[in-house]
DNA sequence: CTCGAATGCGCG
DNA sequence: AAAGCGCGCATTCGAG
């Protein structure tokens, strides 16, 4: 329980002395300075976490955040400076100029060296991303610009949510980062070996890799084909009479001859070779965990990115090698259709939310009688979302707005503030960048007298893309605020389940995370939990438990619900 | 040699 | 070659 005279922020930056934090009471004045050194920072901060509780204000959280989680010590809220920066100078709720004279916030994330991929090492100090500024002065002087933009905005109540979501992602994305996804580097092994055949000592190509290609090659009657190459490739093809303009999957599927399926088979074993083969699994995977680097907000939607180590395109082939520590169980979530379902409850569109109630939400539009089976369900609804025009999807759009009007209103509404150049708003307020110059250029010249046709088409044509980006910006960056509340509501639950006391020592999740259930792995609409076994059923209810209070937190009373599909397993392998 | 574009495929 | 959004990464290849 805090004080009653506890600072309500502690904002931490760096002075000539060294480090300083600063204590803010609740309307932001400053009630007293505390100097620390980089040795001291961790227990101070501890200390204050344990008998305070307070928002922890800074440049970067990975900054911070990294080293503090090494030396054991947790936080459970902050304000990322930068990342709130980046939502608040473009956000249409804040007031046109309340951000002025900020700084270097625009700065990329800090990168920690020792942290970082083999490639930073080559780069100098000077190209190194330094992140933003983390001198005291400028970090509250920031500190009080955002506080000051959120106040004066149009909606800060959203707005504060969007930044307390936001920020709770930073720590969490740092946590992921230092707990690691359990990774049964000897499973991936076997997986590998089964597909591919053994690894080849001196490098080269593995056994089942090189008789796909020989039986390609065998197929075209051309000894040398080369099938790396795309152009090589496609002229191999076109000598044996397969007639295709690309080397693409789905179009080799369509025509008939004895190299195709080889092709397909040896495209697919080359891929896995060298997006997840053995180079992948000796570079990322160390000590029982695979440690990508998660970027929050690095997408503009708001969705997270990710860099290195391909933490977003883990494919299901190798969904196997997640393995839970001995003691352990993972706890998978999915969100069941989370774009279409958090579209009604913005478009408060009951009948969407109807049909998405407790079920399967295409099953539900099919039962609606909008559409007759549901993989036209979901065609259709999808076509919505992304802005399909033509095809199976382009021709059912009419029926789906006529069954749910409001929630088709507003991506329709999106698009067309797009195509006319203007900026679309998430649910909480983060807004679409503005049109690139180009893009304005193009507009107003098809627009001019001399105007050439090929300026008209170009114009309509640009202008159908960006619809098309607005129309789903608003769907998938709400998606985003709905998913990050989640897992800040669920780490929160989490954290505070009582630690198990059984001996969990096999667990290399560090010390942070020794004795309870934490987040291990994040990816759009899914989550996976690392928990000791014993708490492993206590942990699937809290992932149940926290999306029903992501949906309320920013949905009120709207009634839709947020169907997960939940497992309790070894591994990560569903059903 | 480095760098960017193009291609293809993995994920939501 | 996708129709229809958002990404990252490996590979090849031509330009400088």
């Amino acid at each position: 329980m805090p004080r009653p005279d506890a600072p309500s922020w502690i904002v931490v930056g760096r002075t000539d002395g060294g480090v300083v934090a600063a204590l803010l009471d609740a309307d932001g004045a400053e009630t007293g300075r505390h100097p620390l050194t980089a040795s001291d920072l961790p227990g101070w901060v501890a200390e204050r976490e344990a008998a305070d509780a307070p928002r922890w204000v800074w440049n970067d959280t990975p900054q911070w955040y990294a080293s503090l989680l090494r030396a054991g010590v947790r936080v459970g809220r902050c304000h990322d400076l930068r990342l709130c920066h980046a939502i608040l100078r473009s956000s249409a709720y804040v007031v046109r100029g309340a951000m002025r004279g900020a700084g270097g916030w625009d700065a990329a994330p800090f990168v920690a060296v020792a942290d970082s991929a083999p490639a930073l090492f080559d780069l100098d100090g000077a190209e190194r991303p330094a992140g933003p500024p983390d001198d005291l002065d400028e970090v509250l002087a920031e500190f009080a610009r955002q506080r000051g933009a959120v106040a004066s905005s149009a909606d800060p109540s959203r707005l504060r949510l969007l930044l307390a979501a936001e920020s709770a992602g930073a720590l969490i994305a740092e946590e992921l980062r230092a707990a690691g996804l359990p990774w049964d580097a000897a499973a991936h092994d076997r997986i590998l070996v089964d597909l591919l055949g053994e690894r080849p000592p001196g490098g080269g190509q593995p056994e089942k890799l090189a008789a796909a290609a020989a039986r390609v090659r065998a197929a075209l009657g051309d000894p040398t084909a080369s099938l790396d190459s795309q152009p090589k490739l496609l002229r191999s093809l076109h000598r044996a009479g397969v007639l295709v303009e690309s080397t693409s999957r789905w179009e080799l599927a369509e025509h008939q001859h004895p190299a195709i399926d080889p092709l397909l088979e040896y495209k697919k074993l080359a891929r896995l070779l060298s997006a997840n083969g053995w180079a992948w699994l000796d570079e990322w995977v160390a000590g029982g965990r695979f440690r990508p680097v998660f970027v929050p907000g690095g997408v503009v939607t708001g969705r997270w990115a990710s860099s290195g180590g391909g933490a977003l395109q883990l494919p299901r082939q190798l969904r196997e090698a997640v393995r839970a520590d001995p003691g352990w169980k993972l706890v998978v979530a999915d969100v069941a259709q989370l774009e279409p379902r958090v579209l009604a409850a913005m478009s408060s569109d009951t009948a969407l939310a109807a049909a998405a109630r407790g079920r399967d939400l295409y099953a539900g539009i099919v039962e609606s009688g909008a559409v007759p089976s549901r993989q036209q369900a979901k065609i259709a609804l999808l076509g919505a979302m992304y802005g399909a025009t033509t095809g199976e999807s382009g021709r059912l759009m009419p029926r789906l707005r006529r069954a749910y009007p409001r929630a088709m209103g507003l991506v329709d509404d999106a698009a067309r503030t797009g195509e006319d150049g203007g900026v679309v708003s998430t649910w909480l307020g983060r807004t679409s960048p503005p049109p690139s110059e180009a893009w304005a250029a193009a507009q107003s010249q098809a627009t001019e007298a001399e105007a050439s046709g090929a300026d008209e088409t170009r114009a309509r044509r640009w202008a159908r893309d960006r619809g098309r980006f607005t129309r789903n910006f608003v769907v998938q960056g709400t998606a985003a605020e709905w998913a990050l509340a989640w897992m800040a509501d669920l780490r929160s639950r989490l954290h505070a389940m009582p630690p198990v006391v059984e001996d969990l020592a096999a667990s290399r999740s560090g010390p942070v995370f020794a004795r309870r259930p934490h987040l291990a792995f994040f990816l759009h609409d899914e989550v996976i939990v690392h928990a000791p076994a014993s708490l492993a059923d206590s942990a699937a209810q809290a992932v149940t438990d926290a999306a029903a209070a992501a949906g309320r937190l920013l949905f009120g009373d709207f009634p839709v619900d947020f169907l997960l599909d939940v497992h309790i397993a070894d591994s990560a392998l569903k059903g």
